[in-house]
DNA sequence: TCATTAAGTATGC
DNA sequence: GCATACTTAATGA
C-alpha cells in the first residue's frame, strides 16, 4: 500500500509524502462485505476510521430494532470521529454499503493529527459542518414534506453522492433496496415500492433488485418540491 | 395520506 | 430450493 492513496484525502491534503507514509504506517487497513457493521452504536470508541473505498452507512438503531439512515459517508471521509465532538461513544453505527477499505487509527492519535499534522484539523471541522448542513436539509424535509416528496428527496440524495452517469440515465452506484430508501425517507418498504412501480410506468426511474436509476432526474426533482 | 397486513411473484446464491 | 427482494391489494387509522 502507498502513500499517495492519502494525497487525495482532504484532511491529508497538506502533508508531505514523509508525513503521510508516517500516517499509513501507523494505520491499519481492513476490508468489509456488505452489510458488514463496523462499529456499533454506543461502542466504546477506540478507533477512528477513514474510508478508501466503496459507502459506508450511518444508522441509528431505534428501540423497537427499527432503524434510521441518517447519512452516508464517501471515500476519502473519515467516520467514527466520536473525539472531533468529545465523545467517548459512538452515536451511530456504521455499516459497509458494497465492498468496503478503509484505515482506522487509535482514538488516542485523532489529538496529535490535530497538532501535528497541518490542515487536519480545519479539514475536519469542514467535514462535520457538511454534515450538519446536510442533516438539517434532511430533517426540514422530514418536517415539511409528504411521504412521497421525502422518498423523492431520498432518491435525489443519493443521486448527489452516488449518481454515475450512464447512455441515458444516472444510476446509483450502490445497491440500494426499498426497505434502504424507506429507513432514508421514514416510510415504509411497501410505499416506496409502490412509488417506485408508479415512476417506473411514468418512465421517471427504471429498478431491478438492488439497483436504482434515475431516467429523469427533472422530473424527479419536481415531484420532491413541495405544493 | 399513509402504515399495516397479508398473500403473492421474482431473483439469486 | 430456500432466503431475500419485491409487488400488489385490501383495510383501517
Amino acid at each position: 500500500m502507498d502513500a499517495s492513496v492519502l494525497t487525495m484525502v482532504p484532511c491529508f491534503r497538506q502533508l508531505g509524502h514523509g508525513q503521510l507514509q508516517a500516517v499509513l504506517e501507523r494505520s491499519t487497513m481492513r476490508r468489509e462485505g456488505d452489510g458488514s457493521v463496523i462499529f456499533h452504536e454506543g461502542d466504546d470508541a477506540e478507533r477512528f476510521y477513514l474510508l478508501l473505498d466503496g459507502a459506508i452507512r450511518v444508522l441509528r438503531i431505534m428501540p423497537d430494532g427499527e432503524q434510521a439512515v441518517t447519512l452516508h459517508i464517501l471515500p476519502g471521509e473519515l467516520f467514527g470521529i466520536a473525539s472531533a465532538i468529545g465523545r467517548k461513544t459512538y452515536p451511530a453505527t456504521a455499516a459497509a454499503v458494497g465492498d468496503c477499505v478503509y484505515l482506522s487509527w487509535p482514538m488516542p492519535l485523532w489529538a496529535e493529527f490535530a497538532e501535528t499534522c497541518p490542515g487536519f484539523a480545519v479539514e475536519t471541522f469542514h467535514e462535520v459542518g457538511n454534515r450538519l448542513v446536510e442533516l438539517n436539509t434532511t430533517l426540514t424535509q422530514f418536517a415539511t414534506k409528504l411521504v412521497e416528496q421525502r422518498v423523492a428527496c431520498a432518491l435525489l440524495r443519493l443521486v448527489e453522492k452516488f449518481g454515475s452517469k450512464t447512455h441515458n440515465a444516472t444510476a446509483i452506484s450502490i445497491p440500494v433496496t426499498r426497505k434502504d430508501i424507506a429507513e432514508m425517507s421514514g416510510s415504509t418498504l411497501h410505499t416506496v415500492s409502490r412509488l417506485l412501480s408508479g415512476w417506473e410506468k411514468d418512465g421517471i426511474v427504471s429498478s431491478r433488485r438492488k439497483h436504482v436509476e434515475i431516467i429523469d432526474v427533472p422530473r424527479l426533482s419536481a415531484l420532491a418540491k413541495s405544493g
